[in-house]
DNA sequence: AAATCAAGAACGAACGTTCGCTCTACAATT
DNA sequence: AATTGTAGAGCGAACGTTCGTTCTTGATTT
């Protein structure tokens, strides 16, 4: 199909990313044969190869967006108006955690990607700026909680931000490496935690 | 070299152990290649494997001492006398991590290791188990806290470890991954974050 | 002499990638 | 409207490499 559409394109290129990250969230980057996304794609060597220069501009497209749709994420949580109370905040977070770590979410990938970063500067560099950026994003929410009196107005907000953060990491890995807690105890838990101290 | 004695085998197996890690640490378990980790143990194919049987089983050894070694530090933790306060126990597992998450630390095999599990279902159960037991020290820490009257008698005692295990496993992703915050910064973040509520 | 261990050449399989070909959808021409 | 030219999408056999592993050979100790 020669001289097609900006659209048939896009579409196609999608269509291989499709299949790569099915690919890759069955069998890891490495475990993964370009024949096996070829195969899962329903094309042939060349058309892939067309798209996408090498096996790694595969996994950084991935990659890109796995940690991309994180990011997204917290900036919308940020800008709410009127602005969430932290425990909202945290409750939707783990929302899009619950539905991003089933057996064919995202978020299994993003595993892979932070192992991968550490062996891969271009990836840790996207990593750590995009995760910076998360905690950023986290920051401000809890600056608005400071000036609604949620928070007490002279704690640190980069650790607070981190704090925060790490709650929900936390329950990520918790949840996918152990199956472990279900949202509610998990929620109980941090609230009995705070009202602890 | 024949009928060598029990402890020249212990020996060279873990000489072989050691230069896998710090293969594995370097370049990861599959950009990792037997050569690479015969080459930095300084032996020979045959040598190699004759104590591990394939790539899988080096895997597997390393992949047990990681994560096991992670496990032995909060049963410690949990059957210190006298009781040690929450934000005691946090500090030392914070410490343990900042130890651990240096460029030759065992912490980021770690990181390796959960993203192979979710593809080795052996190596998902280990470290299913491993951290069930993690979480569950800490849930012996989160009772004594109960009676010692730090923590309400009345808390999920399972949620909040969790969450405070969270609080660990997030700050060492942030470590690894953004290399911030340090440690003071997030301690004190959680400190206000449990001040907060 | 017997037993054990290490060495490293060799092997087959599987990998990522290349490359020359076919065929089709559009553009230009009539 | 019909015909032709062509850019380029799609194809897949084949290539060179590299992988994990095996196996024969020789050295060393009892």
């Amino acid at each position: 199909m020669p001289r097609v559409s900006e659209e048939h394109l896009a579409a196609r290129r999608q269509q291989i990313l499709d299949a790569a990250r099915r690919c890759f969230l069955r069998n890891g980057f490495h475990q993964t044969t370009m024949q096996d996304v070829i195969a899962e794609a329903g094309l042939s060597v060349g058309a892939v190869y067309r798209y996408f220069r090498s096996k790694n501009d595969l996994i950084a497209a991935i990659a890109e967006s796995v940690v991309g749709g994180a990011g997204r994420i917290f900036a919308e949580l940020a800008e709410v108006e009127p602005p969430l109370p932290v425990i909202e905040v945290l409750d939707r977070a783990l929302d899009y955690v619950d539905t991003h770590t089933g057996a064919d979410g995202q978020l299994r990938i993003a595993l892979q990607v932070w192992a991968e970063s550490l062996r891969d500067p271009a990836l840790a560099e996207l990593v750590a700026s995009k995760y910076t950026g998360v905690r950023g994003h986290l920051a401000v929410v809890v600056q608005r909680a400071q000036r609604s009196g949620e928070l007490p107005p002279d704690a640190d907000v980069e650790g607070v931000a981190a704090a925060l953060f790490s709650t929900i990491l936390g329950y990520l890995m918790q949840r996918i490496l152990t199956g472990r807690p279900d949202r509610a105890t998990y929620l109980a838990g941090v609230r009995a935690l705070l009202a602890g101290a």
